[in-house]
Order: C-alpha cells, then sequence, then structure tokens
DNA sequence: GGTATTATTGCGAAAATTCGCATTTACGAA
DNA sequence: TTCGTAAATGCGAATTTTCGCAATAATACC
C-alpha cells in the first residue's frame, strides 16, 4: 500500500476549490492516508489528537465532510459504520464480503462498462467514482452451499454495536 | 405508486425471523410505506407519532435499522441524509440526479448484469438489492455541457444542512 | 382462555454529531 | 513584509442517536 499523501496536487486542488490548507486539514488528510482504507472517524480522530491534542473533534467532523464531498477522500458506508479512505489516482470500486470482510478492489474500468451500458438504456451518466458492494466472496459463498436463497444472508454490523439479535440471527 | 403494506407477507417474514410484531411496528412500515420513496427519519417518526403520540425514538430508530437489516426496507444514504423506503417485489435500484433530484428506478436485472461479470471474473457473489447511484440525468447532463471532466460536478445535500459554502461551490 | 417466557418498549442518561459565534489565522494584495 | 479580509478553528450549547435497564406485552404452549 502506498501512502500517496503528502502531496501537492492535493494542496493545489484544496487551493483551487476556495479552500485554505490549515494544519488540521494536513493531519486529518495524513491520518486518512496512513490508516489506508477503512480509517474510521474514532482512528481518525485519535491519530490527529496524539500530533495536535487541543484539536476540536467539530473540525475533524466538518473537514472529513468537506473532503468527501469534493472527493479528496471516499466516505461509505460499510458494516453499519463510516469508514474514509484517500481517494487515489486509480479509480476503483469495493466488493465486501460481509461474512469475512475480504475486500477486493475493482478497476473502475471493470463497473464502468455497466454505468455506459445504463447510459445507453436510460441516458443517465453515472458519475459515481467509489462504489461498494456487499456479497460474498468466493470462499463464504462456497460455504453458505448452493442453496442460496435470495434472503438467506444477512449483513453483519462491524463497527455499531450489536450484543444482541444474535438468537434471531440463527433463527432466520 | 402502490402501498404495499399491510402485507401478510411482511408480516409473516418478520414472526419467521423470529421478532414480532408490534403495534409500534405495524405503525412504522405504514409510515415507510405510505411516504413512498424517500422517507426521512424525521418524517417517519412524525407521522407514527401521530398515531402514536407515546411512542419512543429509540423504538423508531431501533426498528429501522433492524428493518433494514433484514431488507423489509432499504435504507440508503442520499445526499447527505438517511431515506427509506419499503422493499417491494420487483428489485430495483436508484439513479438519481444531484442537481435536480430526479430518480430514475432501474430494474434489478439490468443491474444484475454487471455482478454476474463482476462475479466471473473475481468470483465474488454481488448481494446487495437495492444500490443508489449518483449521476446527471439528461436533461442536467446537457445542461453541464461536454466539457465534463471528472471532477467538474459535486453532489449537492439535501437533507444535511448546508447554508455555507456557497462561494467555494462557485469558484471550483 | 390463562400463563410463562422473553423480545420489545419507553425512559432517562450517555454518547455522538452538529451548530452558532467569537477568535484566530491562511492567503492574496499592497 | 505587513495588512486586510474572510475562511477555519475551537468552544460550549444544542441536537441527534445510542444505550442500559426495569416494566410491558406478544407469542407459544397448555
Amino acid at each position: 500500500m502506498t501512502i500517496t499523501y503528502p502531496n501537492t496536487k492535493v494542496e493545489r486542488r484544496i487551493r483551487s476549490l476556495g479552500f485554505r490548507l490549515t494544519p488540521q486539514r494536513d493531519l486529518i488528510l495524513r491520518a486518512v492516508a496512513a490508516r489506508g482504507e477503512h480509517a474510521t472517524f474514532d482512528e481518525i480522530y485519535a491519530d490527529v489528537r496524539r500530533a495536535a491534542p487541543h484539536i476540536s473533534s467539530a473540525t475533524v467532523y466538518r473537514n472529513l465532510e468537506m473532503f468527501s464531498r469534493y472527493r479528496l477522500i471516499h466516505g461509505n458506508e460499510v458494516a453499519g459504520g463510516k469508514v474514509y479512505e484517500l481517494a487515489s489516482e486509480e479509480l476503483h470500486h469495493h466488493l465486501i464480503c460481509h461474512t469475512c470482510w475480504m475486500d477486493i478492489k475493482v478497476p473502475d474500468a471493470y463497473v464502468r462498462k455497466l454505468f455506459k451500458a445504463l447510459n445507453k438504456q436510460t441516458g443517465f451518466l453515472v458519475l459515481g467514482e467509489h462504489y461498494v458492494f456487499m456479497g460474498l466472496c468466493p470462499d463464504c459463498r462456497q460455504e453458505a452451499g448452493d442453496s442460496l436463497g435470495r434472503f438467506s444472508v444477512y449483513p453483519k454490523f462491524r463497527h455499531a454495536s450489536q450484543k444482541k439479535e444474535k438468537k434471531n440471527e440463527e433463527k432466520a
């Protein structure tokens, strides 16, 4: 995994959008980059705080949202919690197994084909650059067997606390 | 638009999962159904409260999450806020224009093709039944012109309050 | 129907997130 | 380099969302 921040391109981009590059923003971007692909708010905040103990959580919330909006980072809802990753040059999407959490990166080109086809049929131009598709990886798929009905697998939650509901899980 | 709840199928499903069908749950499902495709928490809570003023917001939160998890409803992050809709028999996905909010329903079969292709290439089985793809509808696409670069359009937020940032919007 | 079991509710407290506003500070222009 | 302007921060308050637990009530079983 390559950490692509610090990065003058990102800095230029922030300024060209009319935003200022503050030390706080720099730290936040570094933290997201250093964490790799699944940084949570808590992790980012903790990292940033280590370098700048006085930083306000509001600042981190605000900037994560701003960065997401302008696609300097990607924020995705995964397994009941939001995770962030630095936007990379190589556009890609994710296939995440909700049984074992394996994460397969898919180059954008693979998915872009569908979007082109959709465009032909509907005229709609899909712009999102970073989608997450949940499902079953090859191993877990095999384990689940062939009797894989429409409703037989339910997403698990990794981030949100879900102490209860276990009993129901089995009955289903 | 057809309201598909009350529905014995849904009721049976709740019970077969080991959950109980309480009056609160019934009201929540009715509210989601009646609201159509983009019900927010506030709307649902207000509707439910009208019929049962004593209902706790925690109950609504808990059940929306449970229903989503077991796909009796779909909860999607759209434009900075979560919106719910009753899961329908006809599987579908959404193409939402983040300029004018036009919402095009796409039958699952269209999208399923891509997922099959992905499956061939990666072995990964995509299970999600209700994805939302953001982009530009034909009209807004035209308005945006041909010089549509990778970074030229940014999602707007509909639900979250975003009073500021307007100046930056234009500069970009 | 009556009863036992246990999921679910409602409450209030806790935690997470957002907001408004005074202060600070990045950045462009002199 | 200094200065002026407006964006961004940090604070504390407000709001939203989650949590734990005692009380309630839906369901299965008789």
